[in-house]
DNA sequence: AAGATTATATTCAAATTTGAATAGGGAGAG
DNA sequence: CTCTCCCTATTCAAATTTGAATATAATCTT
């Protein structure tokens, strides 16, 4: 659902042609917030066509390279945008991290090679942090607000995610995670 | 991926059939951090069964309802869990948040309805905060450290998200989404 | 005791995603 | 000058997910 929605709120900005989209989503990161998949975008594109949603404009050939065909966004293709940009904040969705499930069953296997590839993990993960921190601090007096919402977001999560590990880590390190009745935090 | 590595490790526990599955996945609220569809486990059994890390052992008719068919794990079978979960631990794998693309995309409409849905978001988002930490507390003398790390986890993350949200609706509410050149936060 | 709902168990078609294949053009390296 | 790699642009088959359909038993309701 989501490219749906992006793609139709690019066309608000302008007509354009799916490779175009493609170009767009990428200049503004777009691809680092949700699946980019040039398949899943045609896909998406020829289903909105045909539910009329947007229309060709006009197809553009140049007898050497395929033929390119130009969208726009109609009428109903702006209600069901509103529709669905409302619809995603409202709605609570889970976000699912494959991360937890692997290590809820990690109990299973050599607990050293687990605490080897979690340092791994780790480290990747201390980068991811730094950047996204850096990206904010790059854009900070140079793209309006919302922008700027998104990039100290996804700062933040991968900060959180950071902690977490951390804290895993030092627990399979102990080889104590299958203790019962301790508290992860000491009481004050 | 997650389907096969949740099937892998349960039956490391014990032999079951797959609705069994199902049911110890939803005891455990395994499906609370995945998306769980019967038609799609169904599928990555037959996958596994197909590809010998699985096999049946016995199938159980009881001449009135659907057989039974109960699967083991193989030697290959416990080799590619091993494999699979130090792959999922190693490789920092984004986590899509469909929340931001739309929230990204909503300057494009009506900043009053963006402005109710917020409110009813976080509202909910509210409550699933104070859930998740209760269902820490609740637990936190009777599960093992590996179980409280992802309930914990759990409500760390919503925590951020909330938090997120909040500062969001501020800027949202004073219609200040496409201000450029101002911080998110003030100097210190 | 009839009727309604929930639990057991699996299958299926349709929707969607994935990853690779196609195919020509331009740009830079050696 | 030619080889290799990347860019433009799209299509396709195969893998996977989704949501609903199926069929019967057990349990609860009135």
């Amino acid at each position: 659902m989501s490219m749906k929605l992006v793609i139709l709120g690019l066309l608000l900005e302008r007509d354009m042609h799916p490779y175009e989209i493609m170009l767009v989503m990428k200049e503004r990161s777009y691809n680092q917030m949700m699946k980019l998949q040039m398949g899943s975008l045609y896909y998406a594109v020829d289903k909105l066509a045909d539910e009329g949603q947007i229309e060709a404009t006009e197809t553009i050939s140049s007898s050497d390279r395929p033929d390119k065909t130009i969208y726009r966004i109609t009428g109903s293709g702006k209600a069901l945008f509103e529709q669905l940009v409302l619809q995603q904040i409202k709605k609570y969705e889970q976000v699912y991290h494959p991360l937890y499930m692997a290590l809820a069953l990690s109990r299973h296997i050599d607990q050293s090679k687990v605490e080897k590839v979690l340092e791994e993990r780790i480290r990747e993960t201390e980068h991811q942090v730094n950047f996204y921190y850096q990206v904010y601090e790059e854009h900070v007096m140079a793209v309006p607000r919302s922008a700027l919402h998104l990039m100290y977001g996804r700062y933040e999560h991968s900060l959180t995610e950071l902690k977490w590990l951390k804290r895993l880590y030092a627990d399979v390190a102990a080889r104590r995670l299958n203790d019962i009745g301790s508290p992860l935090f000491e009481e004050i």
